[in-house]
DNA sequence: TGCTTTTTAAATGTCAGACTTTTAAATGTC
DNA sequence: GACATTTAAAAGTCTGACATTTAAAAAGCA
């Protein structure tokens, strides 16, 4: 990970490359210790400021984390799930915002990955996850829940079924579509009827989760999302218009 | 975006933490430009280096990018699909490797979005499509073919399939499932015998997206999930046991 | 006037050196 | 041996300076 050319793109962006080259390629390994600034700074010829914007970089994406006092120093991190999620998730809200995505567009997305876990969650549905799912159901028929609520509550709802799939890749890749959305959909207002709907559509699928029935499961979330996409195209239409 | 406490938390991190509140809230839009270095040290009282710190943690992310000169300054990035695949492909592929997640895991992710890809791609597929499939499933049989350019027709041809669903947000989410694989397929020895099996498994998927057959397509998928299973299971198996 | 060249100013990029704070290990004391 | 003290290493921060890039303003010229 030595090397540093004389190119014409800054320091920092090179150091940070080249340390990120080594972590990624394996040759710095986990929990190992890099260099201390002053160290790198003389090995790469260049000041210790500009190796910390270097570090910087790296931290800002969970790659190295860094302790102070005499033992510290930058340590390659181990990637946890959780560190994953949120970077998925601020990378696909900021996707889905600056691109101007279609409301169609994502909820085609979203609906096609659910329906990708629908026959593992069947299969491998725990009590726990299911518990979850009723619960939320239940939550979203209360009345006097604000839209905001019951979005969360759709969320988390969404976030169990997905969970209960037990394969923490498609949780982690599914927990983007699923949570980016939900800046789009606050901006829905859900009537008691619309409610209603969805409340009967999300038992549907709890059920058929439980039965360990996967079609059944799977047609549940093609209506919500026809369900979802008819409540959201009025809100949109007008902003699609304007595109 | 004007407060920063005081907490004990690295300055720099408080700083990008405030400003990238700022623009995914929206308060600061896209292409807008951020106050000079100087003038934002004044505004947070802290020195340049430390604002200089935090902004490099953003443009680490691509929220936002720096030019130099009269006019230059730190500008909100608009997030481009590209940028979004790359980092979503590093954090993947991280993920994969740091969190000895099992072979069978990752395929089971990979193969389970894919055929979540497949009815649309089924329905839209352009010629340009399809014929990138064809020219994949062409070199794939070629003889004398390295391991690892078979592995990136591979995947040269499963990104063709998910881009032909047409809907850039799943081939957003699914760059990091498709790719941050290879590594672990690199590890694969391709026979002749399994070449030709898979060969005519792409030849057959191919086929089902051309005759718009959604469930042909999937029933592919799956076939050649189990075929990657079996090519995987006797060289990771011995991985597997070591965990 | 209108075009080209030069100058200038504003901004980031980089550097050097110093000081502060945190932390763990080494040392000293009971 | 247990506890308190010192010490040193490292990141965190600051000050101030210089280098480089860039576009716009100023100057020069036909």
């Amino acid at each position: 990970m030595k090397i540093d050319p004389n190119s014409s793109a800054d320091l920092s962006a090179q150091i940070a490359g080249a340390i990120r080259d080594a972590i990624v390629s394996g040759a710095l390994i986990v929990d190992a210790r890099l260099p201390s600034e002053a160290e790198l700074s003389e090995h790469f010829q260049v000041s210790r400021p500009t190796v910390r914007e270097a570090l910087k970089r790296l931290a800002a994406q969970s790659l190295i984390r860094t302790q102070r006092g005499a033992t510290g120093g930058a340590f390659v991190n181990r990637l946890s799930y959780e560190d994953a999620y949120s970077q998925q998730i601020t990378t696909s809200t900021l996707l889905l915002s600056m691109n101007a995505v279609s409301f169609e567009t994502a909820c085609e997305a979203r609906y096609a990955l659910e329906r990708a876990c629908a026959p593992l969650s069947a299969t491998r549905r725990s009590a726990d996850h299911l518990a979850t799912m009723r619960a939320e159901v239940y939550r979203q028929s209360q009345p006097g829940l604000t839209d905001e609520a019951f979005c969360a509550s759709d969320v988390a709802f969404h976030r169990a079924l997905v969970d209960g799939a037990g394969n923490p890749v498609l949780s982690y890749q599914l927990a983007g579509a699923v949570e980016a959305m939900q800046p789009l959909m606050n901006m829905i207002t859900f009537t008691a009827r619309s409610r209603e709907a969805i409340v009967a559509l999300h038992t549907a699928i709890a059920d058929a989760i439980e039965a360990q029935n996967a079609d059944a499961a799977s047609a549940g979330l093609t209506a919500l999302e026809t369900e979802t996409l008819k409540l959201g195209q009025s809100v949109f239409a007008a902003r699609q218009a304007r595109r």
